[in-house]
DNA sequence: TAGAATACCTAGCATATTACTAGGAATACT
DNA sequence: AGTATTCCTAGTAATATGCTAGGTATTCTA
């Protein structure tokens, strides 16, 4: 996992967090995040094809999400921004040829299935939740 | 995942495959698994570093397993050819100074706990019953 | 004892990826 | 008019990847 997949997560989180404020500028997000504007430029645009958010150009503008936290989750965003998968040929089996009689391709292939499951059950929501929690210890 | 862990994974399940011949040479390795004996050479010295294969020099040499398969997993081979951790911050929290607050962290964390119990689980034992069955069909 | 087959060691290298920075254009609020 | 923002395109230094190359040391076999 990349800084795209990691500062994009803490960026969409944030983005939550701060719902309630109106839209969230990249000033105001690098700030809190202790990122670069220029950075950040960069990995909220792939989350915005994705169509995980929504931006609001001119003084005053930034981002808001698309949708409720709880209808976005973390497997959404992370493969907004990389490629998730551990090895080429989960994704393009053709460029083994040893796919069928290969062993080890089911076991990345469950490596990759659990990675998802866990990703795709975290919403925004949970997130939310969790940094409550962490922010209150 | 880089070829190293792969390829190194796929060596290992070879050589044990292939217990009974004798140490297994990186000639008949190389033509085996379609790699190259150049290659292969650097993927097994960190797997003999690590205790997990031992080799014979000379003429007729090669190498064998250092334990049997069912004492080697797939995690002790693929560590030893490459960092799994997801993250640089689960190796070194002191590389960023958000850990302690970061909410993303601790799903960086399950990622990999996930990940080091499904190969920490797989010995090379059941691996070889894996592709065994995969020949069968 | 010579030769062949092997492991071992070090270096190099082309390509791709990563993690950014830089500069500016377009848009919209005040 | 001016400022704050998003948007767009390039560029770039550093690192990792996926090898190849060349040679040395060791051991078996004829």
């Amino acid at each position: 996992m990349s800084t795209k997949g990691r500062y994009g997560t803490r960026a969409m989180l944030d983005i939550a967090l701060n719902y309630e404020k109106g839209p969230v500028s990249l000033r105001e997000l690098a700030q809190r995040q202790e990122l670069s504007v220029k950075y950040l430029e960069q990995l909220i645009q792939p989350l915005k094809e994705a169509g995980l958010v929504e931006s609001i150009r001119g003084a005053g503008g930034g981002y808001t999400l698309s949708r409720l936290p709880s209808e976005i989750n973390l497997l959404q965003i992370v493969q907004a921004l990389e490629n998730l998968s551990p090895v080429d040929c989960l994704d393009t089996p053709e460029s083994c040829p040893r796919v069928s009689k290969c062993a080890t391709y089911d076991v990345w292939k469950e490596l990759q299935d659990s990675t998802y499951n866990i990703l795709a059950s975290l919403t925004l929501m949970d997130m939310m939740e969790r940094q409550r929690q962490k922010s209150e210890l």
